[in-house]
RNA sequence: GGAGGGGUGGCCGAGCGGUCGAAGGCGCACGCCUGGAGAGCGUGUAUACCCUACAAAGGUAUCGAGGGUUCGAAUCCCUCCCCCUCCGCCA
């Protein structure tokens, strides 16, 4: 969602925004849709406001015993024209900020300092931290050595649910639960975030309101006329300040939540369809920050450096790269990965991606805080990233924890969680 | 799922077709008063859009949301959302 005074002011910084999203320039023609708007609104106030005169009059001769029967007459005269002006004027709206409007579906143009490129080959590495493992012997990937296990079941999860599910059990369901814990312990104890156990269910309002409607309908699962399941906890942690004026000195506000997020994966056909990479169904801890717009970038950094203390804690190696402009999701200003390094595929994948929204989901929720000095309101920062995604937190134990004989080490800091358990063996 | 009752400004609460953005109270801010505090008194206290110098003044809208009736709606009608109570069911 985007600024109409913004971009009167400066169409051209609007156009650059969309070049760089690889998109055509369009200030031109929403000014002209502005405008015409403006016109048309101008013109049914007018009308509203002498026919709102000409009410009052009316109430005053009856008042007065006298007979208003000329003043109603002119007043109808002008209900006609008022209502022609009021349903252009919506129309126009409409067309600019409606569910559909031009406004409601361009995305978010890039920070300035988002590398431009078409694609992620254009995205630009910041630095890798940790080391690799070395192996004596070929490393394995994940499902492989899960299912050496006998603990990630694939075949019983398609034949429950189809294609992109996975059954966990004994060992690596615990695994997967201690991580979570791990995490959110992290986030709430040392970094300030507020646990929050929100919804799965959504309706479309709050998709709307972090970007997902109305462009994005077919990467979600839809429950039933009324919700939706989210696609990340992001959607709701967001839209928690949905809707409000806050005190400034509330901000910022940092959550984290660990769900299970839904997504229908189309268009990813034939990508990952090995293995627990991408699912249509898994756990992740989200952190969330609504921050005053003059703290975004700083929290941005923070909360990447939130999502990267999990995997240095976790002993696994991983790089962070700034996405390019290509490459950049639609809310999204700025977005940095944390890739982490997977032997078993022998190349890094994303298991976080921590974004910071500006202004752009505020304005679709009409999220503000009232300007300690000074007055008026204005919207609140967003941001979001994964602090991580857990299933592929979970495969990334497997493939660094390997061992010759099949066996997997648990990484010291999830012990505790494990029961003590330092190493996972068959059937565990 | 069945039967009722509700949603008014930061909060409480009046209004039930006319001059209501909305009485009154509380809270909050500022001022006066005070050695200081309290009490007391006074003033102010929403958001968005249009207009404009993104000033002042003005205009329009908003009493859960959206439609409708009417010269005129917080007040009447319709649809939807939400909350509460009782019954049923249920983790």
């Amino acid at each position: 969602m985007f600024d109409i005074k913004w971009i009167r002011d400066t169409p051209d910084a609007f156009d650059r925004g969309l070049a760089r999203r690889g998109l055509t320039p369009l200030a031109e023609k929403i000014l002209e849709l502005d405008k015409a708007r403006r016109e048309a609104l101008a013109e049914a106030q007018d009308l509203q406001s002498r026919r709102n005169t000409l009410a009052r009059e009316i109430g005053a001769a009856r008042g007065r015993g006298e007979d208003p029967a000329a003043l109603m007459a002119r007043s109808m005269a002008d209900k006609d024209a008022q209502g022609d002006a009021e349903a252009h004027a919506a129309r126009l709206t409409d067309a600019l900020e409606g569910p559909q409007g031009v406004l409601m579906t361009l995305p978010n143009p890039p920070a300035d300092d988002v590398p431009d490129g078409r694609d992620e080959s254009a995205n630009v590495e910041l630095r890798r931290v940790g080391s690799l493992p070395s192996f004596s012997f070929t490393p394995l990937e994940h499902d492989t050595i899960g299912a050496a296990l006998g603990l990630m079941d694939f075949e019983r999860a398609s034949r429950l649910s189809g294609a992109r599910f996975v059954v966990l059990k004994g060992a690596l369901a615990r695994l997967e639960r201690a991580l979570a814990a791990f995490m959110l312990d992290l986030h709430t104890t040392e970094f300030g975030y507020v646990e929050v156990n929100p919804p799965a269910l959504v309706r479309d309002s709050a998709l709307f309101g972090t970007g997902q409607l109305p462009k994005f309908a077919a990467d979600l699962f839809r429950a039933n006329n009324t919700h939706w399941l989210i696609p990340t906890a992001e959607v709701p942690l967001t839209n928690l300040v949905a809707g409000e004026i806050l005190e400034e000195s509330v901000l910022p506000l940092r959550y984290t939540a660990m769900t299970w997020c839904f997504r229908s994966e189309a268009g990813a056909a034939g990508k990952d369809t090995r293995g627990m990479i991408r699912q249509h169904q898994f756990t992740k801890v989200e952190l969330v920050s609504i921050t005053h717009p003059d703290h975004s970038e700083a929290e941005h950094l923070r909360m990447t450096a939130c999502a990267e203390e999990v995997l240095k804690r976790l002993e696994l190696p991983y790089r962070v790269v700034a996405l390019c402009t290509g490459d950049l999701s639609f809310a999204a200003s700025r977005t940095f990965d944390i890739e982490v390094w997977l032997p078993g595929q022998g190349r890094y994948r994303e298991i976080s991606s921590c974004s910071t929204c500006g202004d752009f989901q505020a304005r679709r929720m009409k999220a503000r805080f009232r300007p300690k000095n000074g007055k008026g309101t204005r919207f609140v920062h967003t941001l979001n990233g994964s602090g991580l995604a857990v299933g592929r937190t979970l495969v990334a134990v497997l493939e660094n924890g390997q061992q010759a004989d099949g066996t997997v080490v648990v990484p010291r800091v999830l012990r505790p969680y494990m029961n003590g358990l330092e190493m996972i063996t068959p059937h565990a």
